[in-house]
RNA sequence: GGUCCGGUAGCUCAGCUGGAUAGAGCAACAGCCUUCUAAGCUGUGGGUCUUGAGUUCGAAUCUCAACCGGAUCACCA
């Protein structure tokens, strides 16, 4: 069965030397040579003491005459490339059918429990593109580690406090005239965010009108009226004031409205939700337990300092001087908290990698602090997404908003169908589900199929464009298959257990077997790399090669019984792959498009 | 300046635990719908894998250095 095994023991026998399995290199043989399975001998000449060629002959020798599996072998330099039995591709396929979750290992009970935080919005704005490829990098690989039996806690959390939220709170005020997403038919996040900007564009005005009187920029921010008003707001809040409290309350429940929508839209979910109002307060008490067994130092004007230059880091500040947190001091309090609630045994940040430091510092910190788990902590950084003219800049307004783009990719995928004549014969409920399951498609895996760690080009116009390596090529790969096993149904052929080992396949019938029987090896792969990637990558391989041969070859046309069984055995089990893999992207596969 | 990350076709990206002649898509050009869905398929052109050294049977891949680009080094989160 594990022809890996076999030229283990081949090379045993010959040599007289069991080797380590890294020096057994077996990889799928190029196409331009004949064959199926390639075995690199260079690592074997030490053992071998023969050159190459030799040595390559004498394994293909061996193994052709002890090993059922293998039909034949030719020798080119180092290569000793192996061809394979037809029936041993046939027993490959059919194990893969028998296999109901493929590609998936089921998360036992005392499997370790991983907890991933990805998405953690501040709520005085609505969603963007960066925020698009977090949720989407997140949820992604709490699925893939699913996948690979581990149990899942998905995290998120909520940015609800701060000077930002009152600026918003001080504009509705100010100027709101009691808007609601009612009276404005505005989505909630939108709104507040509207309001952050109007803020925003009033604080600038003033700050123009003191300079205008003289005043250096440094002295008109001290002086300004609003800044003063908004800081006062926070007071306020910290203080539990009713009244700015319950504003804050409204005006945070519009926004959480407004996220549940673009989550839902983009097919995220929680299994628990922090909100920092309730847990920035925590850390302090960690800090001061760290001040006392000395790993921390207070400086003259009362403010708690990491010395970090062992590490060869920075001091970092964790108390200010008037005893308030920062952001490292939450997070710290914040990871408390989470290893009491769960027993998690690794935690995972989804941050962009602008927060390298912060969580190099961070994972200082806690081991230093004695949590067991500071050290492997894992911020899963990724690359910022920028747009083909640059940066995004709210200040500039090139910032996509993320409601505006699923609305569009939506709408655009609605429009292409209906000109290629797709969604001719569909009720108006199949047409909006598909094109929602087509954009939304074309978006998800526009990004998730680059590797994260990289900063991505996103091209509006390039998203849409349904061609070559894109979600929609391999949805509609999908949709034929099941179009072909709907006809075959209804013609009445059935797909019998088990398959004809007698059978002779083609080249592109082999590969096609071997390339789906690396399926689990990339899932796992995909977890081990953190990256949603190298899934994506994989799938479009195998649709790209399954569209080549579904255009040679007949399925259902086919007139050798045992062949047409296989064929059709294949296409089911590609597609359950698609579908399988697309699911662990978060991506949807339609039934027919 | 210190630290971290990236640099592959005109553009967007694969390939990176070292293996054979570095791959896709887009864009350009030429073909293919009486045959299971043409959102497809086939072909042509397009490369100093940023540069230079090193390691070895072999380097886009590993090491070092340089160059270019990005991030970060806040009493913002």
């Amino acid at each position: 069965m594990d022809i890996q095994q076999s030229v283990k023991q081949a090379v045993g026998k010959l040599y007289g030397q069991m080797v380590d399995d890294s020096l057994i290199q077996l990889q799928k043989t190029k196409k331009e040579f004949e064959g199926h399975l390639t075995l690199v001998v260079f690592p074997l000449l030490k053992i071998s003491k023969k050159n190459p060629e030799q040595t390559a002959r004498e394994l293909g020798e061996y193994l052709q005459q002890n090993e059922s599996a293998i039909a034949g072998f030719n020798v080119i330099k180092g290569f000793l490339n192996l061809t394979i039995t037809s029936s041993y591709w046939v027993g490959v396929l059919n194990e893969i059918t028998k296999d109901q979750s493929f590609g998936k290992v089921k998360a036992a009970g005392d499997a370790p429990l991983v907890m991933i935080e990805y998405s953690s919005p501040n709520t005085n704005k609505p969603l963007h593109l960066g925020h698009i490829r977090n949720n989407l990098l997140g949820y992604s690989l709490s699925e893939i580690m699913k996948a690979n039996g581990y149990r899942v806690v998905k995290t998120n959390i909520v940015n609800d406090r701060g000077i930002h939220i009152c600026k918003s709170m001080l504009a509705w005020k100010k100027w709101g005239n009691g808007a609601t997403p009612e009276s404005t038919g505005k989505k909630g996040d939108h709104l507040i965010g509207d309001f952050y900007v109007l803020f925003d564009k009033e604080y600038k005005k003033e700050l123009a009108e003191l300079q205008s009187r003289g005043l250096t920029k440094e002295a008109a921010e001290t002086q300004s009226v609003l800044m003063a008003e908004a800081r006062e707001l926070l007071r306020q809040w910290e203080a539990g004031d009713l009244g700015t409290v319950s504003l804050w309350e409204k005006m945070n429940s519009w926004v959480y409205a407004g996220f549940d929508e673009t989550y839902k839209a983009l097919g995220v979910d929680f299994d628990k939700i922090y909100y920092e109002s309730q847990t920035y307060l925590e850390g302090k008490e960690k800090v001061l337990e760290g001040l006392g067994k000395g790993v921390f130092y207070k400086q003259e004007d009362g403010s708690v300092w990491s010395d970090l230059t062992a590490d060869g880091l920075d001091n970092k500040l964790l108390l200010r001087a008037d005893g308030t947190s920062v952001y490292m001091t939450q997070d710290i309090g914040t990871a408390k908290l989470r290893f009491d609630d769960y027993p998690i045994d690794k935690m995972v940040y989804v941050v962009g990698n602008e927060q390298n430091y912060h969580f190099q510092v961070l994972s200082l910190l806690l081991d230093k602090l004695g949590f067991e788990f500071g050290k492997d902590l894992v911020h899963f950084s990724y690359g910022m997404v920028e747009l083909p003219e640059g940066k995004m800049k709210s200040r500039e307004g090139t910032v996509v908003d993320a409601d505006d783009l699923i609305a569009e990719m939506v709408e655009t995928a609605w429009e292409t169908s209906r000109e290629l004549g797709k969604l001719d014969g569909c009720t108006e409920e199949e047409s909006r589900k598909i094109s929602e399951i087509v954009g939304l498609g074309a978006l998800k895996y526009f990004i998730l199929k680059v590797d994260p760690r990289k900063n991505m080009v996103f091209n509006p116009k390039e998203s849409i464009d349904f061609n070559g390596n894109t979600g929609p090529f391999i949805q509609y790969t999908y949709a034929r298959i099941r179009s072909v096993l709907r006809k075959a149904a209804e013609r009445g052929v059935v797909l019998p257990e088990l398959l004809d080992p007698s059978l002779a396949l083609n080249e592109k019938e082999t590969s096609l077997v071997q390339m789906l029987a690396g399926f689990p090896a990339i899932v796992k792969e995909s977890a081990e790399m953190f990256s949603p990637a190298i899934i994506a990558n994989y799938i479009y391989d195998l649709v790209k090669e399954y569209n080549q041969f579904y255009h040679d070859y007949s399925i259902l046309g086919e007139e050798n019984e045992s062949l047409k069984q296989f064929r059709m055995a294949l296409s089911k089990n590609i597609g359950e792959v698609i579908k399988t893999g697309f699911s662990l992207l978060g991506i949807d596969v339609p039934e027919r498009m």
